[in-house]
DNA sequence: TAATATGATTGAAT
DNA sequence: ATTCAATCATATTA
């Protein structure tokens, strides 16, 4: 039941022609992607889809046709016997039943396997990996400066996140993503990333000292630890990530 | 074109 | 639910 339902939402069960648009649409609003979409991958995603649905339908329609084929031959065997014995109809009826359920459980093994293979071409066109597309600069000098000025606790709550993501014109989701590739990498190697930390941290030191020129107290506000002087070491022998 | 960088996914651990 | 670690699939660089 849960196959015909999927099956149905991908249009594959749907009606003829007008189904596939709907899926189209239904996969393309699950990839939540970015607006400037496919056109040749989409086609050729349609064009496996409508493949699936077309083989989907003949399978199913010889099925059926056996099945029917195979009820008649029975139904005649039957009535054949009727002549030497007595034959109720409700053996007949029983008989039936078998049959169909028989020929309804080879349904749904062709179901099964037409959702396998949607599936499958689903993982393989709509997967997000295929279409990765680099931030833009100012969206990772926004990311890495949250993460090395608070490279002793890089963990972004709820709403910094929300906010980082704002600011950077992503998602909340692509944040996390960021954090978590940034902090496994970084703990991977920290010499891969001194240079970039030294910098980072050196660039949010001239700010603090240029807001506290510009001010009248010294104070660092955004900065709760690290960025040491302002000059040059900025060597974190410090523990990281726990 | 090989090597590396990078965003996304998956599965396990918590 | 979030994070880590490994991995995938692509992008970028050398």
């Amino acid at each position: 039941m849960r196959l015909d339902n999927m099956l149905l939402a991908e249009g594959v069960s749907g009606p003829e022609k007008g189904g596939g648009s709907a899926a189209a649409a239904a996969a393309a609003a699950a990839s939540g992607g970015v607006g400037a979409d496919n056109s040749a991958e989409h086609s050729d995603y349609r064009a496996k889809l409508s493949q699936i649905r077309q083989i989907y339908h003949t399978e199913l329609e010889k099925y059926e046709q056996a099945c029917n084929e195979f009820t008649t031959h029975v139904m005649n065997l039957l009535r054949e016997q009727s002549r030497t014995r007595p034959i109720s109809p409700k053996e007949i009826e029983r008989m039936v039943g078998i049959i169909h359920r028989k020929f309804s459980s080879i349904q749904m093994q062709l179901k099964q396997s037409t959702c396998e293979a949607v599936m499958i071409l689903r993982s393989r066109f709509l997967d997000a990996r295929r279409k990765r597309r680099n931030f833009n600069k100012q969206a990772t000098e926004i990311l890495n400066e949250y993460f090395y000025s608070h490279l002793s606790n890089p963990y972004p709550s709820e709403e910094a996140k929300e906010e980082l993501a704002k600011k950077c014109s992503i998602t909340v989701s692509q944040v996390s993503n960021w954090f978590g590739n940034k902090r496994i990498r970084y703990k991977k190697n920290i010499g891969k990333f001194q240079e970039e930390a030294n910098m980072y941290a050196a660039r949010t030191a001239v700010n603090a000292a240029s807001v506290s020129a510009h001010g009248s107290q010294a104070n660092s506000p955004s900065t709760p630890n690290s960025a040491g002087g302002y000059p040059s070491p900025c060597y974190q022998p410090d523990r990281r990530i726990q």
